[in-house]
DNA sequence: CTAATTTCTTAA
DNA sequence: TAAGAAATTAGA
């Protein structure tokens, strides 16, 4: 019987697989498919994921190593999340080993032990009395055995000091054999008899048909897109299926975008359920990531929630996955495995034959082409809870009118009556920084980044130009760098100089400016959302941080500085994100009892998205623009992949991929696949970038199956390709932003 | 001639 | 991708 042959996925971007010999000492029989084991690879040592033991390797047997040591005695990753990842690393074309790297906690990853941290749990010893002699003039020690009794599961050596412990007496206490100390793995979970903390709120007749709708299909795989409209009660329809899925023994995953971190909907889980939650986002350190993970897998957590990352949190008894603010651009990693988490739910719901559920006020044009297709039940609550109103959409035509600091006169009124009228306001505008650009009256200078085909923004208040782009900073010269001339102006406008323009406008209001530049210290958000909850008159300004999460229910007027951006940009996505934008935007406004008003600056008045979506609402432009993209043969019409490639030196990156467009072309006659275009290369749209040229090839494909067929055998051919080593390449399938 | 820098190769 | 080896270039 010929030796093992254990078939590894490492940690590198090399798409293969690596054999070694077992470790010494290591029988085959405990070797299974997910255990980890520590490899030397070339000079240094990795931790690899068995994928298979075999008999047989294409590298000569004796040129195999043997692995160094097997780190687990059972695998650590459950087969369902194994298969999701490899159908993961095919999809998006990206090594296994690599891939398992993003989806595995930090931890595993490392090399750290698959079990949660072992903890000291004290506890008072059962027949231990308060009136025991031997600390009769003990009083610490009485009052210690007393608090311990009040807590029968045990307390965490951890929390000894918030129940205001101390060890001393404690150790004195053990002593006495009147307290135990017991090693386990955490609390004991509550055994619920009853899931619900809280009772239910009631369901609206639409709120109703959709929970109806959704319980319908918990046997098994079914998708659904719960398109609400801010403020219409899709959480609580998430929580009353959650209810529903815990009832019949099973965990809820929940994925949220990025920015909520939610405490709010954190506090709102924990206030309705008597369950186990698992947190699993960026905040949250590897340690308690890895013990979050491990509960999940073991059915120790019963609702786990999370961010993008979270969605390859294994589960032992998975029974719904909800994906909140389904549209949200988070849900989608821009950098090494770049997968999009709502699509990759979706597969996972199939594989694991469980519902899933994705819920927006605002669906991505993808979602709705589903659900209008039928792939996804569609379900709409278009009633606002409550009873308030949908706020009144108005486009300012700003053609010909000045703009001061981006503000135009009858915009300055609309804020001025509101604000006289003892209401707040919210201006949006998404750019941060004061100006996007310095210029020199005199001789046409423009600031200009070194390493950016781009402007550096003016940051007044810190007296410095910034590069959006690359991170770049100097200081703002005095003088012109090309004439020498102080004639320098800054032209347009960013939140900055709204904020400080509104301040000289309306001097008996309070300004808040809310955007990356001024929350940065923790509690200056807090701060700010408390002031604006006062509901005292006052004017917010902001970037797209106002669109997410907070309620502001005392604004009643919204104003959108620039909605041009979205209408005549390269992308042709653009315009779905500005109408997400705006209507999330206005989904803050009016909430109570006064209506709110939208007003939206634009020089593009009569431009047919933006009537559609200020007159009809965001489905009837969601249609408009789903007719455009058919016509365009753009997706959900066609399907995309990227291949990107950025070089030091102009040009390198464009020889790369006319190498690469060429051998596509050889591929698609040589497997006879139609249907597939291939675009470019041509540069990127900012061509140049941190000092790199940047270049990409787009291929649009009629169908995903010869797509996929290509890109199997291209990447092959791409990784032999010597003029692929001196640029930095990397496809995208499915890209989002086309830059 | 050495040191520094760039390019090439390999990973089981 | 990361690291070492080989090749090339700069500086004295």
């Amino acid at each position: 019987m010929p030796d093992a042959i254990l078939r590894l996925a490492l940690p590198s971007p090399l798409r293969r697989l690596f054999d070694y010999r077992a470790p010494a000492g290591v029988l085959r029989a405990q070797l299974q498919p997910g255990m980890r084991l520590r490899v030397p690879f070339g000079r240094r040592e990795m931790i690899g994921i068995l994928v298979e033991v075999t008999d047989t390797s294409e590298v000569p047997v004796e040129k195999l190593k043997p692995a160094l040591a097997l780190l687990d005695a059972t695998a650590p990753l459950p087969a369902a999340l194994f298969k999701l990842c490899l159908w993961t690393s095919q999809y998006y074309q990206h090594s296994l080993g690599d891939t398992l790297s993003w989806a595995l906690p930090v931890l595993l990853r490392q090399g750290e032990l698959a079990e949660a941290r072992q903890e000291r749990f004290w506890s008072a010893a059962p027949g231990a009395s308060l009136d025991d002699p031997r600390i009769a003039r003990a009083p610490r020690q009485r009052e210690a055995l007393a608090t311990l009794a009040q807590h029968p599961h045990g307390v965490a050596h951890q929390l000894l000091s918030k129940l205001m412990l101390s060890k001393d007496s404690l150790d004195l206490l053990l002593a006495k054999d009147l307290v135990h100390v017991e090693i386990r793995r955490h609390a004991p979970g509550a055994r619920h008899e009853r899931w619900l903390a809280q009772p239910e709120l009631p369901l609206n007749p639409e709120q109703r048909a959709a929970y109806e709708a959704i319980r319908a299909g918990f046997d098994s795989y079914h998708a659904f897109l719960l398109a609400g409209v801010t403020g219409s009660g899709k959480t609580e329809v998430y929580l009353q299926l959650i209810r529903e899925t815990l009832e019949a023994g099973k965990q809820a995953l929940v994925l949220i975008p990025e920015i909520n971190l939610g405490p709010q909907t954190l506090a709102r889980f924990e206030q309705r359920f008597n369950a186990r939650i698992a947190l699993i986002h960026s905040a949250v350190n590897d340690r308690e990531r890895l013990d979050a993970w491990l509960a999940a897998r073991d059915g120790e957590a019963d609702i786990i929630i999370g961010t993008r990352s979270a969605l390859f949190t294994p589960m032992k008894n998975p029974g719904l996955i909800i994906i909140d603010e389904e549209h949200d651009g988070s849900y989608k990693q821009q950098e090494g495995l770049r997968y999009h988490a709502r699509d990759l739910a979706l597969v996972r719901a199939r594989q694991e034959n469980i519902p899933i559920v994705l819920g927006s006020a605002t669906p991505s044009l993808e979602s709705l082409h589903n659900a209008y297709t039928g792939r996804y039940g569609l379900l709409r609550l278009n009633e606002r809870a409550g009873g308030a109103k949908q706020p009144r959409f108005l486009r300012l035509d700003v053609k010909s009118r000045p703009l001061d600091s981006g503000i135009s006169g009858p915009m300055q009124q609309a804020i001025g009556q509101t604000l006289a009228a003892g209401q707040q306001v919210l201006v949006f505008l998404n750019r941060r920084g004061f100006a996007p650009t310095l210029l020199c009256h005199d001789c046409g200078w423009m600031s200009e980044c070194q390493r950016c085909d781009a402007r550096m923004t003016v940051h007044q208040r810190h007296g410095e130009l910034r590069c959006h782009h690359c991170g770049y900073v100097e200081r703002v010269p005095r003088h012109c760098p090309k004439c020498g001339k102080v004639d320098l102006r800054p032209v347009g406008a960013g939140t900055e100089r709204a904020e400080e323009r509104l301040g000289i406008l309306f001097p008996d209001f309070p300004v808040l400016r809310v955007d990356r530049d001024s929350t940065s210290r923790k509690d200056a958000m807090n701060k700010l959302f408390a002031t604006i909850q006062k509901g005292e008159p006052c004017i917010l300004v902001g970037t797209q941080m106002l669109a997410k999460g907070h309620h502001f229910p005392r604004v009643t007027l919204v104003s959108i500085l620039d909605a041009d951006g979205g209408l005549f940009s390269g992308d042709f996505r653009a315009s779905e994100r500005m109408a997400q934008l705006i209507v999330q935007v206005a989904g803050r406004a009016g909430r109570a009892e006064e209506p709110g008003r939208v007003i939206i600056q634009t020089h593009l008045a009569d431009h047919p998205l933006l009537v559609q979506l200020t007159e009809q609402g965001y489905f009837a432009f969601a249609e408009q623009a789903l007719s455009e993209r058919r016509a365009a043969g753009l997706p959900p019409f066609s399907h995309l992949a990227l291949l990107r490639a950025e070089a030091h030196k102009p040009g390198q990156a464009e020889g790369f991929l006319d190498e690469a467009c060429s051998e596509a072309e050889r591929l698609l006659a040589e497997q006879n696949l139609t249907g597939i275009e291939l675009l470019g290369p041509v540069p990127a749209p900012m061509e140049r970038r941190a000092g790199r040229y940047r270049a990409q090839l787009l291929l649009q494909a009629s169908a995903r199956a010869p797509l996929h067929r290509l890109l199997n055998s291209w990447l092959l051919a791409l990784e032999q390709m010597p003029s692929g080593r001196a640029v930095r390449w990397s496809l995208d399938v499915d890209p989002v932003d086309l830059y």
